[in-house]
DNA sequence: TTTGACTAACCAACCGGTTGGTATGTAACA
DNA sequence: TGTTACATACCAACCGGTTGGTTAGTCAAA
């Protein structure tokens, strides 16, 4: 739970490394975020896990919203990280890429010492209604994925179906959907498998949107 | 904002009417969960929108916690009567029962007044992990709505295709999933035509499954 | 190379207000 | 008269945020 790495230290001041204090400050939130939610979370909380006095937070950060900004702009920096290998241009059939996105969400699905959950989805569900600059952000983090796999889709549909019946930016929407659908149900009927069996479904809800012949190239093995 | 109506007086003794006293604190503990969300609302917050002293608040419900779960029932019962028309047993061939729910669902997101968000979708994305308890209610919602919706799938294909290859309880988490997700993102990039498109696309993929010939009943008006 | 002025990072203690919850009293109904 | 429904007044703990001050690093002048 706790890593006892050099940034927190029991007693004592805290060496003088503000990009360390502010990660562990941001970390810290995401932690405490995508474990019992935002608003359950308070500024002392967030201080304690990281190691660092109250003072010391609103030194790096105006107020508790401001962290909230931080935290989703993290988790879409992380999640970037994470698509890498789908979003990137590398010259391969773009449904090839759609294909990694499967591969990656169902990945992420997988890693047992981690809930399958997601910050954008828990800050939209808390602040849409409620903190419009929160709302915004997380809405801007929406629709970048939903770029990127329309993107992809749209490439694909270019290539091997320019005239088929089918918007490519309304199926990302949908593959989001399903996508943060998917991880809330899971994590509350505790059982992660259900976003595999709908992400399987989708994926094959998407290749039936295509021509036979390139169908396979959807549920090739990604090439790393 | 605040209805005028009879649960409500500014000053003086509130009417004994138990009954009423507890629906008031309920519906306003609903009205503030899906505007604010559970952790962010305040028992006193409920007590003033309710028109009740927190004494009286703490007569009818031993915790916050308690009139969490009761919002979480109140919601369930609305949800059973929203859909009565698509869970009801009417004689009716199953794949109209399933063209009514996406009705009922799009009818849903329709209302000006409303913004379309979900109680049972809120509570779990903020309690899943940290309230066992609260968990455990929305898991329960979720399931029985993904039942009725199995339980016609399953009616369906037996009637028109038993041969084929899906599996029904599957096909309800997705459809469930879909709708969860959508009204998350929806609410989030304030554009509620996104569930509206994402349920004619599940539509769609469920008119996939089944035989041409039977393809129009998932989109015969709703006999009302 | 030392010194000293300046700044950014950090800290403990504290602030007014709010939190979920309680103790106690009172009025209405059976 | 006893029980239930309500109200008032209160509590300790905690909330987000501020305070005044200490410490560590930077850099320029001597």
């Amino acid at each position: 739970m706790s890593s006892p790495d050099s940034s927190s230290r029991g007693t004592g001041r805290r060496s003088r490394d503000p990009e360390a204090t502010r990660s562990a400050l941001i970390e810290a939130t995401v932690d405490l975020i995508l474990r019992q939610g935002f608003a359950a979370t308070s500024v002392g909380e967030i201080c304690k896990q990281a190691g660092v006095t109250k003072g010391s937070f609103f030194h790096h950060f105006e107020s508790k919203d401001a962290i909230g900004q931080a935290a989703i702009e993290w988790w879409g920096n992380f999640g970037t990280a994470l698509y890498e290998e789908a979003w990137k241009d590398s010259g391969r059939d773009p449904l090839e890429h759609i294909g990694d996105l499967f591969s990656i969400m169902e990945g992420f699905t997988l890693d047992e010492n981690r809930v399958c959950t997601c910050v954008v989805g828990i800050m939209s569900q808390e602040t849409a209604q409620s903190n419009e600059s929160l709302r915004e952000m997380a809405a801007r983090e929406l629709e970048r994925w939903t770029e990127n796999a329309g993107r992809l889709i749209a490439a694909a549909k270019e290539r091997h179906c320019p005239d088929a019946d089918f918007d490519p930016e309304d199926v990302a929407w949908h593959l989001n959907s399903v996508w943060q659908g998917s991880m809330l149900i899971g994590k509350t009927i505790r059982n992660p498998s259900v976003i595999r069996r709908n992400l399987c479904m989708s994926r094959e809800w998407l290749a039936g949107l295509f021509p036979d012949g390139v169908r396979s190239l959807l549920f090739s093995k990604q090439t790393n």
